[in-house]
DNA sequence: GCAAGGTC
């Protein structure tokens, strides 16, 4: 019988697959491990026959790669030689058990069958597996499973049918490590070194001005804001404004053209309109509109309604998900995916949600007949489906409020998506007054519908238009024409921060909230909770949590306030006095793309794919991006005056005021 | 004392 050693990315997947394939397969502990599991069993995989098979896992990456002991210190060397230092590979502190297990079970196997998750990392992680399993056994076969959900017809197939491991994706991973770590470290030292005895410590810990490829574009969009909210100039804007009274309903009507920043131009025309005297209709229209129900939740947009209305930062709302799911309360938390496999049993899942006494009657109302099938998005990360709920748990049963708000809100979105879209009527009307076009807009809500479920969503019939015909003329009720200003943009928003990396490529859906921490943490952007700043932040609200929380984490002061919903209580991120200095130093260093730029990372992200695609290769990619960083390094070092002057400036004249 | 990525 051959014998196949069979390894996942984490455990949830090692159990899942071994289950389908192995039935209830005999789970042998791993010592020195608290969560890896040999599963034993016997499958005929066809392509080997009846096999004795080992299923593992690892947990994530196992290798790491680091600088020799002469680079360690922080001034052992010119932090430019890390450009080209060599770079050593070892096992992770602590990942020893989990790497002595793959070289035991290697050791009398003859083929080794991954089943890592099928993205870039997997990719990466899987051919981590096989360097390891190759050096104690270099006769081993390998390949791996190509596999999407973890669906037992699904897995069965992927089990009959393995591929080779892309190494050109793993590849693509290599060179990101690389750049990550040479950058990382030789821009790190060379800003702290220059720039550390300027900025004023507090404690004794020095500080670390880290440089980092996802910290530096994250900052970049906070002061980006900072400046647009700083720099704003109010400007006065003049629009006319039409009251029309009927059948005892005041409907107020919009000028189509919005407003104008000329106000003699508006005059006029508003002049025009009161010659004509009286206006005329010349559309109603009722017509059925509907209010679509949210599509299937991804990492990104769990991060984003956590953040906007559960009082949770990102951090705490991705802490608490992993925490639900390793529980198995909830699916996979670290997903792109917007849509559900249409295999999956989705009544099933709505069923188990009928004891609960807030949607139990919901989830019911599901199962008898109102169930619809979700929406599809368009992405799909093919390794894990949307956050779902896989069971359901009484909110007793939960350690905590954040706990029970993260699970409300998987649950509420889930059935949302399986209800229906809200239904209503819109009306509208258009006249005509004085050659110029004014509109009345009304909404009646007919059916709420996913609604009922998730009060994250707002939409409320608004008064009632009274009926109007076409060519109805009328002499409104008033006519007026009005002022107002432009307003400033608010700081950004952790939602908005979110919404920014995203849609920019910084970091992954797993890793954006830590890089936000990170720039916390070094102290270049200060959190607060919106509204609550210095001017009326003494007290009233916000119930202790008034000042600006420093650490992502904020222990439990806020656990006491209950019900859920508001839309308080979201972080406003301003840029403190260093932020500002290295965003504006890297700036007028005046290379054209500065650190700063979501640009570089973008451009790196485009390169990792040329890679997948074999238009380039990673040794290419690695020395181009080093040439391109190095210009920038050693422009700046010799500009450090450039840098240095911009941190006197903000950070020594904001001491002395 | 330094990065970003995976996961527990």
């Amino acid at each position: 019988m051959a014998r196949i050693l069979c390894v996942a990315e984490k455990p949830s997947i090692a159990k899942a697959v071994a289950n389908h394939l192995g039935g209830q397969a005999r789970a042998e502990s791993v010592r020195g491990s608290q969560w890896v599991k040999n599963y034993k069993f016997d499958y005929d995989f066809q392509r080997w026959g009846r096999s004795s098979v080992t299923f593992t896992c690892v947990a994530g990456h196992i290798l790491q790669q680091d600088f020799p002991d002469r680079y360690r210190g922080w001034t052992s060397c010119q932090p430019a030689e890390l450009f080209e230092a060599p770079i050593q590979t070892s096992v992770a502190a602590d990942k020893k058990a989990v790497a002595r297990n793959i070289e035991f079970q290697a050791r009398n196997a003859n083929v080794l069958f991954i089943w890592t998750d099928c993205d870039r990392e997997g990719e990466h992680i899987g051919s981590e597996i096989r360097e390891i399993a190759l050096k104690v056994n270099p006769s081993l076969q390998v390949c791996r499973a190509r596999f999407s959900n973890i669906e037992r017809a699904h897995i069965i197939q992927a089990a009959r049918n393995p591929v080779p491991l892309d190494d050109r994706q793993a590849h693509a991973v290599a060179a990101r490590i690389e750049l990550d770590l040479r950058l990382g470290y030789a821009f790190t030292r060379m800003q702290t070194l220059a720039l550390q005895d300027m900025i004023p410590q507090q404690g004794e810990q020095k500080k670390v001005i880290s440089y980092g490829s996802c910290q530096f574009p994250t900052l970049g969009f906070v002061v980006d804001r900072y400046f647009r909210v700083r720099n704003f100039v109010p400007e006065t804007f003049w629009y006319i404004k039409v009251v029309h009274e009927k059948d005892g309903i005041s409907v107020p009507f919009k000028w189509k053209r919005g407003h104008l920043f000329d106000r003699m131009a508006v005059i006029i025309i508003y002049e025009k309109c009161l010659i004509a005297k009286t206006a005329k209709v010349t559309k109603m229209q009722k017509k059925p509109t509907r209010k679509w129900k949210p599509l299937p939740l991804t990492t990104v947009e769990l991060q984003k309604m956590g953040s906007r209305f559960l009082r949770m930062t990102s951090q705490e709302v991705m802490n608490v998900a992993e925490a639900l799911y390793t529980q198995g309360w909830i699916s996979y938390p670290r997903t792109e995916t917007d849509q559900f496999d249409k295999g999956m049993d989705l009544r099933k899942l709505v069923e188990k949600q009928q004891p609960d006494s807030r949607w139990g009657p919901f989830a019911q109302g599901l199962m008898n007949g109102g169930f619809n099938q979700p929406r599809s998005g368009r992405n799909n990360d093919n390794a894990h489906p949307p956050i779902h709920p896989v069971n359901y748990v009484a909110p007793s049963a939960l350690k905590n409020d954040q706990e029970r708000k993260v699970y409300e809100f998987v649950v509420r979105r889930f059935l949302a998506c399986c209800s229906e879209d809200a239904v209503g009527e819109a009306t509208d009307v258009d006249i005509v007054y004085g050659g110029e076009t004014f509109s009345a807009h009304g909404l009646t809500v007919i059916a709420r519908n996913y609604l009922d479920v998730y009060p994250y969503d707002q939409w409320k019939s608004s008064q009632n238009l009274p009926l109007y015909t076409v060519d109805e003329v009328f002499e409104p009720k008033e006519a007026t024409t009005q002022d107002g200003k432009t307003t400033a943009p608010g700081y950004l928003t952790e939602p908005e921060l979110i919404a920014l990396m995203d849609a920019n490529g910084i970091g992954t859906d797993a890793t954006m909230a830590e890089h936000i921490a990170k720039i916390i943490e070094r102290e270049y952007v200060l959190a607060r909770p919106k509204g609550g700043g210095a001017a009326n932040g003494a007290g009233a609200r916000g119930g202790g949590r008034g000042r600006a929380s420093r650490s992502g984490r904020d222990g439990r002061g806020g656990a006491a306030q209950g019900g859920g919903g508001g839309t308080g209580g979201v972080q406003e991120f301003i840029p403190t006095t260093l932020g500002v200095a290295l965003i504006e130093g890297y700036d007028n260093v005046g290379f054209e793309t500065s650190l700063s730029k979501p640009f570089l990372r973008k451009e790196m992200e485009a390169q990792m794919k040329a890679i997948c695609d074999g238009r380039s290769t990673r040794h290419e990619v690695v020395q181009q991006n080093l040439e391109q960083y190095r210009a920038v390094y050693t422009r700046t070092t010799q500009q450090i005056g450039v840098l240095k002057a911009a941190i006197r400036r903000y950070v020594l004249g904001a001491n002395q005021n």
